[in-house]
DNA sequence: TTGTAAGCGTTATCAG
DNA sequence: CTGATAACGCTTACAA
């Protein structure tokens, strides 16, 4: 079944299939009808091996996923989810490579033309990938800043705003323990840690809270959070580990937005999945994916435009675990 | 970059370093060294595009995913991983395509020879993709059961099973509350239901234990928890929204393990989330996926197989969420 | 408005 | 063991 059997049906030269199909130039009402009837009759699709070769294009667009994500699983999920939608919603389909194979991945897909662009997730601020990416022969899109962004597209949640909204929110108490991310992830040189830890501590001293920095260890995630209360905190702001550190708190016979004020950094679903609902700040996956998607088709359409970085806004949802009422509250910066 | 370029590099015919890549026919050493070494110097990649359309092979795998899992993020993140990285060890690539997309999806990716094979997630009792798949110019498999899988290849967990299996831990208890899956999967008409339900109601039967089947609402699980608890049900087979369950079991005031019984059909990362480890039957999404690329492969070096339906073999791993001691245990079937 | 024909970069068949 | 060369199915000048 090819473009060739469709003309024979239609009694017109292949070429012009192709151009009924690609619009290219100008064609008959008449031929036109002709011709997308025997397409449907025979039920014709294109053969998208010979397309890409003749046309340089595949319609392809390759995502580099961290599957051991920091990210969780959830929000993952979103991103991908969204980017095939995206993608979808310009004909393109979604290559998955696993960020295991490393700059090897990318020069795979690049070189051997697999794709027409590359989104790369959990971008580390000395990525071995940056490198490599500005000798590609097609446009790449970074999620997360590497430290020298120099040449390159780069996307990410606004990490500093998210903190400061945060803090914001628990700005009524004079201690906040922000239970954040741990070893495992600070080690994988992921940069928002920094970046949202600087942009906490500022927003802290601004309104003059006491900010108690606790990462959270895997093997010890409840132990720690007993320390924290037990010290008489009774604000926490949360990036990480959730699901345990709510637990935990429950389990020390405490509950958010009653006894104590909780905030965390999570996707809706996260943060609306507990008893108690959580006010959150959320990490936005789709409105990222989707921001990165639009930029990424204007760069393969436009051709690659200026390097720059990309924000994407934060905003807080107010749920019921921080605690309202007289208690005095600061605005936020 | 071109093979060609590689040819006039190492002095030799086009073919010949076409074969020296395939190795469809003898070279001699000499020659292999210098193709090689050519290749090397070039950091030659073969096009896909033009492989895929002389060979009829685009060494790509599709993948139907449903993005609004009843399976939850962290199994379909598993799936995914597993598949990527089976293929990747055969020289494959994974292309997604969205389940949203229907039948269509599973035309346009084989219809435009986008891919060698597919693979179908969350597959329901009247699943109408099982049509398209009979006809498909690819081998299909799916993950899950149609009603009718006459010419089909299925594999799933093996339910039932998971099902035995887990009554079995419960059995010291008169009654048993099992809080699973509710209308929203129900109505997919996902059938590992039916099929999960039937042999959990044999095997309390069998065992002499009264088994409540309560199938949660997203907007009332916490209500329905509380009222199988008021009820004074000392045992919970859980397999769905497991985490709010131990949330409420825990404002409850109760520990699964110390006072009452609690095991769930549920990912190891999942059932290992809480304070109490829980004694859980893993969906084993990693052993699914790495059998169904295996046998995917098979399908591809051996041409079509018989059709059939694979079942992955269920196991329970004890932890601490079910009360030891005195009590007598009937022991499971 | 349409047809003809030259690629695109491989694979694989004939010859040698 | 190796070299020509004809596909593979499409896109896109170039002609008409």
């Amino acid at each position: 079944m090819t473009s060739k059997d469709v003309a024979r049906v239609a009694g017109v030269s292949q070429s012009t299939v192709s151009y009924v199909m690609s619009g290219k130039r100008p064609i008959s009402e008449r031929t036109r009808r002709i011709v997308e009837d025997a397409m449907e009759q025979l039920t014709y699709q294109p053969n998208a091996g010979a397309r890409a070769l003749a046309s340089q294009r595949t319609q392809i667009i390759a995502v580099v996923m961290p599957f051991d994500v920091a990210l969780g699983a959830t929000g993952l999920m979103a991103f991908i989810e969204e980017i095939t939608l995206a993608a979808r919603a310009r004909d393109h389909d979604v290559l998955i490579v696993t960020a295991e194979e490393g700059v090897d991945g990318l020069r795979r897909v690049a070189g051997r033309a697999l794709c027409d662009a590359v989104v790369v997730m959990e971008v580390s601020s000395d990525d071995p990938r940056a490198a490599i990416a500005r000798e590609l022969r097609v446009p790449t899109l970074f999620i997360g800043f590497p430290d020298d962004a120099e040449g390159l597209h780069c996307i990410d949640f606004d990490f500093e705003d998210g903190a400061r909204l945060l803090v914001g929110e628990l700005a009524a108490n004079a201690r906040v323990a922000a239970l954040v991310w741990g070893s495992e992830t600070v080690d994988r040189g992921l940069n928002y840690v920094p970046r949202f830890r600087a942009a906490a501590q500022a927003a802290a001293a601004a309104a003059g809270v006491a900010l108690d920095w606790v990462p959270l260890e895997r093997d010890r995630v409840e132990e720690q959070v007993r320390a924290v209360l037990a010290g008489g905190c009774e604000a926490l702001l949360v990036t990480a580990h959730l699901n345990r550190v709510v637990h935990a708190v429950q389990e020390a016979g405490l509950r958010p937005g009653t006894d104590l004020d909780l905030v965390a950094l999570a996707t809706d679903v996260e943060a609306t999945g507990f008893t108690v609902p959580l006010t959150a700040v959320s990490t936005h996956p789709r409105d990222v994916s989707r921001q990165a998607m639009t930029w990424l088709f204007d760069l393969l359409e436009q051709g690659s435009g200026p390097a720059q970085v990309q924000r994407v806004p934060a905003s807080v949802t107010r749920r019921s675990s921080v605690r309202t009422g007289p208690t005095p509250r600061v605005p936020r910066p």
